[in-house]
DNA sequence: CGATTCCATGGAATCGATTCCACAAGTATG
DNA sequence: CATACTTGTGGAATCGATTCCATGGAATCG
């Protein structure tokens, strides 16, 4: 059961260690004669190089961490996918960790991949600079995808909240809608918080309602964005359009609409956030505020390949864009129209 | 830049190395005067243990494989969830690869899952077993989960993928359908193979047409799904009702019947796999397969666990059901109801 | 009170691969 | 033909943490 080892092929190639090492590293001193022989060895011992001695003696682990709130969520499902395949092409393996939308499995999260002497680390972060500290102070070359941290002097990647909800609000003023509800994410992190201040400007000296009864504060997940879609519904004086801010929300909200016999797309305007591709199978179809998360996914990786090789990163903004669809096409019914 | 080891920690102490390596893994040979000093030394120097060096001199990495086919699936995403938070539970990290679907880069993993030496693995294997041929002789502890391998000697925890397909046919047949066409998975895996098979032997000695054109085989991917309902509703005696083998072929597959103005529940009765959330959101909802994707990621993990510490692990299968919605009320219309 | 056990400790070996250094053999240059 | 330079090679040090073994001192026992 004990596994074959570099010693084990240099003994059956009839070489030392630092030549069969030198071999499988592809070093240019190597004769063709001890090549042949110590690849045949390998072939026949079925030799694995130990990842752990490699990477203890070299001082890098050709890994990279992924720190993602929610792999449920599928548009970290999708980002996942981008990080990982791009990682790849660089040779890196992604070491994945899934912080469940919690500050404490993130820090345990952090921890591992420090431990784990990750050569960089790719974070959807969560919390403030403070309950970062640790990461930042550790001088593990970092980016921030999605997500950011004020004050923080690390890299990101993130999406352009500001002009994918002002063209929706837009969009939705434009339908005639005035009172326009808004399930928001959490003021923990940055999309939360920039999405929410971006629908409070769009609406501020505009024709809509502007009071706070018609904002909502979920936590990303879709049971909160159910508890939105009530609370809105439940008011005096309901809206006649509905923003959530992102796509679990989105799912929640539309579940409780659909039991509740809300019509979305004629009793209510809706628009949802990510493109996810089931909902563009709803009836009508989920106008969305989309962006290209393929996009985001490789360009974390170009960056934090940039980053540890030593080079400066300059943080990047990637556009969102309004999608129109079913779901936003009527007019707004009822008294406020 | 150099990262702080247990010499520096012991230095500062003013132990031995030795003495510090016990005070950190809790060895009870140790003074309360050292433990505090080296507890203060850890917490002055930020010291964190460098898992590559720890694995190398234990034989153990404390680390687990997940191998799954395609993380934007939703099914594999709550797989791989429920599989994290369980090795979680048992003090294991989870390092994920996603093979996308292809046998070369499961391949590739497999080698980097060696390399790595993770405890164990958890895959959801594709191709034959002749294909896995380095996974099962290396000894390394194994389980499969979701999908199985014929002949390999792994213990497994997969869904019964007989009873559901079963159910769903006499669904429809009781409904009245006589034209049931069936989207099925690629026949690379245990469960395409299966459900494609059970769906025959559902159908055969019914009512039902029985003719080979209302099969369509795709390969688990949205794109073939749209492919499967295009050639379905495209024969000259197409379908009143269809079976999609997964989620991401549901998905392609209802697209297809949004753009066709095919209205599903109304001209078409659709039961789709897997129990996603925005499946409930359709309107009307979707039928469907659903399992229990949080217990099969808890069990293969404990399966795992049990099969490390050298016991023998059953292999399970869990249960399967049908979850009738709106898209399978109405009774068929047109020339075969 | 002497002998035995127990406990905390440090020195050194160890895990497996890489790489520095020294050396021998072969090739090129004056 | 002597010197310098290249090339392939093996011995041994190294990466950082763990653990075996030996040792000295304190506690326990007959």
């Amino acid at each position: 059961m004990r596994s074959v080892t570099i010693k084990d092929v240099a003994g059956r190639a009839g070489v030392s260690t630092a030549t069969a090492s030198r071999v499988l590293s592809g070093h240019p001193s190597t004769s063709p004669a001890a090549r042949t022989a110590v690849e045949q060895a390998v072939a026949d011992l079925g030799f694995r190089p130990n990842a752990q001695a490699r990477s203890l003696r070299r001082t890098t682990t050709q890994t990279l961490g992924l720190l993602l709130p929610d792999i449920r969520n599928p548009f970290f499902a999708d980002l996942a996918h981008a990080v990982e395949q791009r990682a790849r092409d660089f040779g890196y393996l992604t070491l994945f960790g899934n912080a469940n939308e919690s500050v404490e499995q993130q820090d345990r999260y952090f921890d591992v991949m420090l431990s784990q002497r990750v050569d960089g680390l790719i974070a959807a972060p969560q919390g403030d600079r403070a309950s970062l500290a640790g990461i930042l102070g550790s001088g593990l070359p970092t980016v921030f995808v999605d997500r950011v941290i004020d004050g923080a002097d690390v890299p990101s990647i993130s999406p352009d909240n500001r002009t994918g909800i002002h063209e929706a609000v837009e969009h939705l003023l434009g339908l005639g809608h005035r009172r326009i509800g808004y399930i928001a994410g959490p003021q923990s992190t940055s999309t939360g918080r920039e999405r929410l201040r971006a629908y409070q400007e769009a609406i501020s000296g505009t024709a809509a309602d502007d009071d706070g009864g018609l904002v909502h504060v979920g936590d990303f997940q879709a049971a909160s964005g159910a508890a939105g879609a009530h609370a809105l519904l439940d008011l005096a004086d309901p809206p006649t359009a509905v923003l959530a801010a992102d796509s679990l929300m989105s799912i929640g909200a539309i579940g409780v609409c659909n039991e509740r016999g809300v019509a979305i797309g004629a009793d209510l305007a809706f628009v949802g956030y990510d493109d996810i591709e089931a909902f563009t199978l709803l009836n009508p179809a989920l106008t969305v505020i989309a962006h290209d998360v393929d996009a985001m996914g490789r360009g974390a990786v170009e960056m934090l390949v940039a980053v540890i090789a030593g080079e400066a990163a300059e943080s990047r903004v990637l556009p969102s864009r309004l999608i129109v669809r079913g779901s936003t096409m009527d007019s707004p019914k009822g008294p406020s129209a």
